[in-house]
DNA sequence: TTTTGAGTTGTTCGA
DNA sequence: GTCGAACAACTCAAA
């Protein structure tokens, strides 16, 4: 039986079940079909793109040395794609990974039946997440929907599977069909901005085992004090590589235990706060799959009230990385620069533009979506609501981050801040997160003048706090 | 069914 | 400068 591989958001070969399953096949055809119109409003951002676009390089590389291929089409029907393909290639079968975003899954099933009918099997696999959403439930039989109880479930469920190692070898067809070459999904900006990408990521499976390895190596053990620096290299910045499933949960899940045995902590590997983060991927899954609406609203309906304002200008200031918050503006241009940014200054930058701007959480998860080469549906609604306390274990209404303390406590020396606002590089430590409130005699000798070369403070911080709880307090007692 | 305890990530104020 | 209290009320999970 000659057996269709679908790759999707599972790109690698190591730890890979629908790849396996094919392994065992008479023959195996690798495909990743690029449709983004049936992703809408979803579609990769360019960040993503220009990831996918390296990414599945690495893929076909890494097939090639299994003997095998990847062929790649471009289509607006990812079904009438894989039936014309089984009857070119006289498959019979079809297998991939599953995805979780509620468009894929609706897609994905109707796929399923449409194959079937055909006459073809088809076969879908975990690849992405140690627990299925289906399967963890309160005791009523409901999702959770707070963090705590919902890990401490997973964690009393059976382990997860250990990662299947790659095929040595993927059985070939006897004729390939016809590839699309990577260039020819146009993914790649026209105009070249990606520099800092380059610079910064390895996209791949290889670069996912070099992070996670370097990770371990160096920063795990240091992890709980570490991961809210900016300014150290304290996370394992695996975001990317676990969103285009490059390596999965399981892998890591393993990595972080057998880390742990070799150094006799086995009984409490499993507190570990970076395993907690992995938890964290999952619940966001989890939230994505029982409340499918949430991408675009709220979780809790009492926020549909919310006041939010429209300031097209306040909303470009903080896109742009022009608030006049060094610690806000360093993380937007990280952002811009590099596709990614750390997730306390996500916190601190997100809770900017909710709280002290008013502007909409959607329109902050809309810019995220398109610049970070880490973006997934999942994550990122989990994280803009719980920043604006609309979602899952809702923050209380009060707790509005303060930029400048906020910087002052994360990123001391301010290395961070100055490593992306160049223009504040000679400011003495003081003033740094506080630009406005330095003396005209220091900025002179810092050689900055304010509202030149960087921005006044577009909001006082405790006005904007004062007014943001006004709008929390009004949009609750609002009749509905 | 009712009750009880707890909830990732914070800030400000006043002693 | 440091520390503890106050900031509301609500929802969820589990007993």
């Amino acid at each position: 039986m000659t057996t269709l591989v679908w790759f999707r958001t599972d790109l690698r070969i190591a730890d890979n079940p629908a790849l396996a399953a094919a392994a065992a096949d008479d023959a195996a055809i690798p495909v990743f079909i690029h449709s983004p119109a049936e992703e809408a409003p979803w579609a990769p951002g360019a960040a993503s793109r220009w990831w996918l676009h390296h990414s599945l390089e690495r893929l076909a590389e890494d097939l090639r040395g299994l003997g095998s291929r990847l062929i790649l089409r471009a289509a607006d029907d990812s079904l009438r794609e894989l039936l014309a393909l089984a009857s070119a290639c006289g498959a019979r079968r079809v297998v991939w990974n599953r995805r979780y975003e509620p468009a894929a899954i609706a897609r994905d099933k109707q796929i399923k039946t449409a194959l079937r009918a055909a006459g073809i099997a088809a076969d879908s696999f975990n690849a992405a997440l140690l627990h299925e959403p289906w399967n963890v439930a309160n005791k009523s039989g409901a999702p959770y929907q707070v963090f705590t109880p919902f890990w401490r479930h997973c964690l009393s469920l059976a382990a997860p599977d250990e990662p299947l190692e790659a095929p040595a070898l993927l059985p070939a067809p006897p004729a390939w069909p016809q590839s699309l070459e990577p260039a020819a999904l146009s993914l790649l900006p026209r105009i070249d901005w990606a520099g800092g990408l380059r610079g910064a990521w390895t996209p791949g499976g290889r670069g996912a085992e070099h992070c996670l390895d370097a990770f371990l190596g160096e920063a795990f053990t240091a992890y709980t004090e570490r991961r809210n620096r900016p300014d150290l290299a304290g996370t394992s910045r695996l975001s990317p590589h676990l969103h285009f499933g490059e390596i999965g949960p399981r892998r890591v899940w393993q990595a972080a235990r057998r880390f742990a045995r070799a150094r006799g902590l086995e009984d409490s590997w499993q507190q570990s706060q970076f395993l907690t983060e992995i938890g964290w991927r999952e619940f966001a899954h989890h939230l994505l799959y029982h409340f499918p609406h949430t991408p675009a609203e709220p979780l809790r309906a009492s926020f549909a009230m919310f006041p939010w304002r429209d300031d097209p200008e306040a909303l470009a200031a903080w896109r742009d990385g022009r608030t006049g918050y060094p610690i806000v503006d360093a993380g937007m241009r990280q952002l811009w620069r590099t596709g990614w940014m750390h997730n306390r200054v996500r916190m601190i930058s997100a809770s900017f533009l909710v709280k002290d701007l008013l502007q909409p959480w959607t329109a902050g998860a809309a810019w995220f979506w398109d610049t970070l080469v880490d973006a997934d549906l999942a994550a990122n609604t989990l994280g803009w609501q719980w920043v604006t306390g609309c979602g899952a274990d809702a923050a209380p209404y009060f707790r509005i981050f303060n930029p400048s303390g906020q910087g002052a406590k994360f990123d001391p020396q301010g290395h961070y801040v100055r490593h992306y606002l160049p223009e504040l590089a000679r400011l003495p430590d003081e003033w740094i997160h506080e630009p406005w409130r330095a003396p005209p005699s220091v900025l002179h000798e810092a050689g900055i003048r304010l509202g030149v070369d960087y921005p006044f403070p577009i909001v006082d911080h405790g006005l904007a706090r004062q007014r943001a709880l006004q709008a929390l307090a009004l949009s609750k007692g609002a009749p509905l």
